[in-house]
DNA sequence: TCTTTCGTACGAAAAATTTCCTACCTTTAA
DNA sequence: TTAAAGGTAGGAAATTTTTCGTACGAAAGA
């Protein structure tokens, strides 16, 4: 794959680690290498600080991380803010698999039974706030 | 990867590329290869039929998909329902990136300048109805 | 019948993703 | 000042996913 066209408006789509990463960093902030890896190991599953460390690197060139390298230590942070890489993933989601009409997969949340009742109702108060202001 | 766990109901996790078949049997029903893999060349991209041929097999083997092969023209269907996979891939999608909260990620629908006001008010609608039979 | 067309099976190559080894540099502590 | 600990870079290996070439059998047409 050359040229892989951009997802909307990130510049290239996270692979599964990638995003296993950028969660990390959501979570906890700019962090070092180091850093995240402690936390994938202790969060997600075991794996070498190197391995850790190249996949940022490779996420650096693809420009889904940028790095503070003035310390030593590099610090790494998402390029872009945590919602609009959601939103372009719930985007890609929702185009892929429900054609694109968000209300089909609210419509499948509701019907789903492993949707707690919590969730329903919190779902239906959000729904009341819009209907608030419309 | 050995003994890959199956995600919630499924048996295994669909790739990219057998998602795209799936859609496609999905909306054209039990098909030959010969037939998804013109519906993929119409529709989606260029692609051998040998290509597509190997990933049906595999997702025989996988599990995915069931094959009549009383006759010569295999054909091919879902071994899950429709349904039953979306929703396994949308569980897995909200565990993933919204910690689990069904109504995060409505709240994120709700709140996405791309969502249309069609489909807000479909949203709407539908929020309502739950209303009606609380 | 013979040839062309269309089907499956299988293996291997190619591409994409993930993992980690090795080398080497800097800082820290003994 | 030396050893140990911890950092980056880069290449190569391993794994997973995707693609397709080749072989070969059945069916259909000439």
């Amino acid at each position: 794959m050359k040229d892989k066209k951009d997802i909307h408006q990130l510049r290239a789509e996270p692979t599964k680690s990638e995003l296993e990463i950028l969660k990390v960093l959501w979570e906890i902030g700019p962090s070092t290498v180091r850093q995240v890896n402690d936390k994938l190991n202790e969060q997600t599953r075991a794996v070498q600080y190197t391995s850790t460390l190249k996949l940022m690197q490779i996420m650096q060139d693809k420009g889904l991380l940028k790095r503070d390298d003035t310390n030593m230590k590099h610090v790494y942070s998402p390029a872009e803010p945590e919602l609009k890489t959601k939103n372009a993933l719930l985007e890609k989601f929702v185009d892929n698999l429900y054609n694109g009409s968000a209300s089909s997969l609210v419509m499948q949340l509701l019907g789903n039974k492993k949707t707690k009742k919590k969730e329903l109702q919190a779902i239906k108060e959000l729904l009341n706030k819009m209907d608030a202001n419309k």
